[in-house]
DNA sequence: TTGTACGCGTTATCAA
DNA sequence: TTGATAACGCGTACAA
C-alpha cells in the first residue's frame, strides 16, 4: 500500500509533482519527469487511497442503491429475478462511469439516510418506496436522488423517477383480453399502491372503456407472505370460477396461480385465460408460455443510473419523470373465446 | 453535516471529549459532560464521516462482494435468482454486523483487486472464481478472502471456501434415479469446471457404483449463450431419445429443457424423467414440479459473510473448507419405471 | 517546472 | 477528567 509521499521520497521530488502526473495535469510537468513517475507508478502498482481522496475532495464516488424492504415481501423481494436483473443494469452503468455501488436494504428510511450521509454518497438510487413520508424525510438531504418505480409520492416533482407505462401497458393487455372475447376479468395483486395501483387503474379503465362494470370482488388480493400464500391461492382459485380471464399484476403471481390451477386440474387457457406483467424468465419458461406485458428491466436499471450520474455532474436538472414503454407479448395463456 | 470539531466548539470542550462520548469511553468522562454531549448529538443529528474514520483507523468496514463474470454467462448470471438470493443473505449479515457492502462485477481479476485495495476493504467475498491464476494473483493482498462455491483452486488451502456437498447431492440424486429403474441417464451442464465438475463426478460415481458404464456422449453440453441456447436445446432433445432420464446440473437448465420437451410434445415424466439441482423458484413453480436437490442459498450467503467477519475479527483462522448439506426433494418429474 | 504547507474529519497519544 | 496536538493520505493554493 504505497503512498504518494513515499513515491515522492523515493523519486526525490515533491508530492505535488507525483499527484499532477497521476491526474494527467501534464501541461505543468516536464516530459522526462512524467516518464520517470509513470514508470515508477507502474512498477510499484500504485493504488490511491479513496478514503483520503474523499476526505480531501468531499465527494465519495459512491452511488448508493437502497432497497426499501417491506416486512411482508422481504423474502419475495430477494428471490425475485427482477432485483438481480436491475442490479446488473445499475452496476454496469455505475462501474463504467467510474463510480462505485453500495447496496443497502432496510425498511427504515431514516436508517437509509443515515447510511447515505455517513458515507457521503454522491447520489442515491431508491427502489421500493411507497409512502410519502419516506421521501419527505429525505428532502433535508441535498444529494441527488433518483427513484425507481415510485408513484404516489407527494411532491414527487422534486425527484426524478424512472418508471414504466404501467397503466398503459395494463390497459392494452386488458383491452387485448376483451378483444379476445373476455368480459369477466379479474385483477390479481397483493396491494393497491404504487406500481400495482397504476396497473390496476389501467385494467379498470380498459374495462370501463368497453362498457364493462368493475365490481369490488373482481379484485383478487393475494397474501404474499410465505405462510399465507397457499391458502390465499386456494381461495382465489375457487373464486376464479366466475371468470374467464385473470389479469395478473406480475409474472410471478401469474405463474404461481397457474401452478395452483394445474394442481386443481384447471386448464390454462382452455378453462381460464391468464395474462401477466413483466415478461421475465418465469413466464418465458412456463408452459403454456405466458402472455404478458414486456418491460426491459436491465434498461430500467441502466437508465436510472445514467440519469443519476447526469444529475450528479450537473448535466441535467433533478426533476424528470421518465416512463419506459411496454409492449404486449402474446404467447399461449390467453384463449380467444367466441 | 456537522463535525466533531464544530460540536466541540459549540460545547466549549475538546474534540477528544466529544469523541470519547461518541465511542462510549465513558469511564474517562464525567457524567454531566456525557449528558451534555449526548443531548447535543441527538439535537444536531450527528453522523460521523466514515472516510475520515477510515483514514484515521486504516480500516473501512467495507466488505466487497465481487462477482467474477464469465463473458459467455453474464446475462444468465444476473437473471439467475441465485444471485439475488445470495446477495440477500450476505447483505443482511453484513449490515447486522455493522459492516457495509460494496458490489463489484468484473471478468478481470486484477481489476477486482485494484478496486479492493483502493477502497481498503476489510474483507472480500468472491463468487464465480474458476481459474487458478485468479486466486493466485490475489495472494499478494493481505486481507481476508472467503470464496463461495469455488473448486479446483490450487493452493485453495489458504482460503476459506463456503461450498456445498455438490458431489454427494448429485450422487444421491443419481442413485435415486437408478433406484427408480433408470439406467440410461444423461448429464446436462454447460461446462466441466468447478461446481459443475463436482456434480458431474457425483453423477458418474453413482453410475459406476451401480455397474453402469459412462460414455462420452452421455454428457449433454448446453451452450448457455443466448444466441445458441435454442439450437443447443433442440439438438439435446434429439439425443435424449436414447435416454430415460436426465440429471441436470441446475434447476434453470432442467426447466429450460422441460419447456423444450413440452414444445416438442415429449411428456415429462412419462416419456423421460428429469432431475434438477438447486431447488429454486423455477423448479418449484414448474408443473410437473421438479424433483431436485435442495440447497439453502440464503444460508450460504449468510454463512459466507459470517465466516468472513469472524476471520476479519481474528476469531478464527483463515482456512476453512465448509460444505453445506444438500437434501433430495422428490416431486413429480421422475418416474419409476419397471 | 517544482516544492511547501495546509485542510479535509477523525482517532490516538500524551500531557495537564 | 479534560485538552492540545499529531497522524492518516490526498489534493491544491501559493510560493519559489
Amino acid at each position: 500500500m504505497i503512498t504518494i509521499k513515499e513515491i515522492a521520497q523515493q523519486l526525490n521530488m515533491s508530492t505535488t509533482t507525483v499527484s499532477n502526473v497521476i491526474h494527467g495535469k501534464t501541461g505543468e510537468v516536464s516530459p522526462q519527469t512524467i516518464e520517470r513517475v509513470e514508470q515508477f507508478l507502474k512498477k510499484v502498482d500504485y493504488v490511491p487511497n479513496i478514503s483520503a481522496r474523499n476526505l480531501a475532495q468531499n465527494e465519495s464516488k459512491i452511488i448508493g442503491f437502497a432497497l426499501k424492504a417491506r416486512a411482508d415481501k422481504y423474502s419475495n423481494l430477494l428471490t425475485d429475478p427482477f432485483v438481480s436483473e436491475i442490479i446488473g443494469g445499475i452496476e454496469e452503468t455505475i462501474r463504467k462511469a467510474g463510480y462505485f455501488m453500495m447496496i443497502y436494504i432496510s425498511s427504515d428510511t431514516a436508517e437509509i439516510m443515515r447510511h447515505v450521509s455517513t458515507w457521503n454518497v454522491d447520489g442515491l438510487l431508491l427502489f421500493g418506496m411507497l409512502d410519502d413520508d419516506g421521501i419527505r424525510v429525505s428532502e433535508k438531504y441535498k444529494k441527488p436522488i433518483v427513484c425507481i418505480d415510485t408513484y404516489s409520492i407527494e411532491g414527487l416533482k422534486h425527484f426524478t423517477n424512472i418508471g414504466l407505462e404501467d397503466e398503459k401497458g395494463c390497459f392494452q393487455m386488458t383491452q387485448y383480453l376483451i378483444d379476445c372475447g373476455h368480459r369477466k376479468i379479474a385483477f390479481l395483486s397483493d396491494n393497491m399502491k404504487g406500481v400495482d395501483l397504476a396497473r390496476f387503474t389501467g385494467y379498470k379503465n380498459a374495462l370501463e372503456a368497453n362498457g364493462i362494470e368493475f365490481h369490488e370482488e373482481d379484485f383478487f388480493k393475494i397474501l404474499p407472505h410465505e405462510s399465507q400464500v397457499e391458502e390465499s391461492l386456494n381461495e382465489l382459485a375457487q373464486r376464479s370460477k366466475n371468470y374467464t380471464a385473470i389479469m395478473c399484476v406480475s409474472d410471478l403471481y401469474a405463474v404461481m396461480l397457474m401452478s395452483k390451477f394445474h394442481d386443481l386440474g384447471v386448464k390454462v387457457p382452455d378453462d381460464i385465460s391468464i395474462a401477466g406483467f413483466d415478461d421475465n424468465l418465469l413466464g418465458r419458461l412456463h408452459r403454456p408460455a405466458l402472455t404478458t406485458v414486456h418491460q426491459n428491466v436491465k434498461k430500467k436499471g441502466q437508465l436510472a443510473a445514467e440519469t443519476l450520474i447526469k444529475i450528479i455532474k450537473g448535466k441535467i436538472g433533478a426533476s424528470n419523470q421518465i416512463q419506459l414503454p411496454t409492449r404486449l407479448v402474446i404467447r399461449d395463456t390467453v384463449k380467444k373465446i367466441k
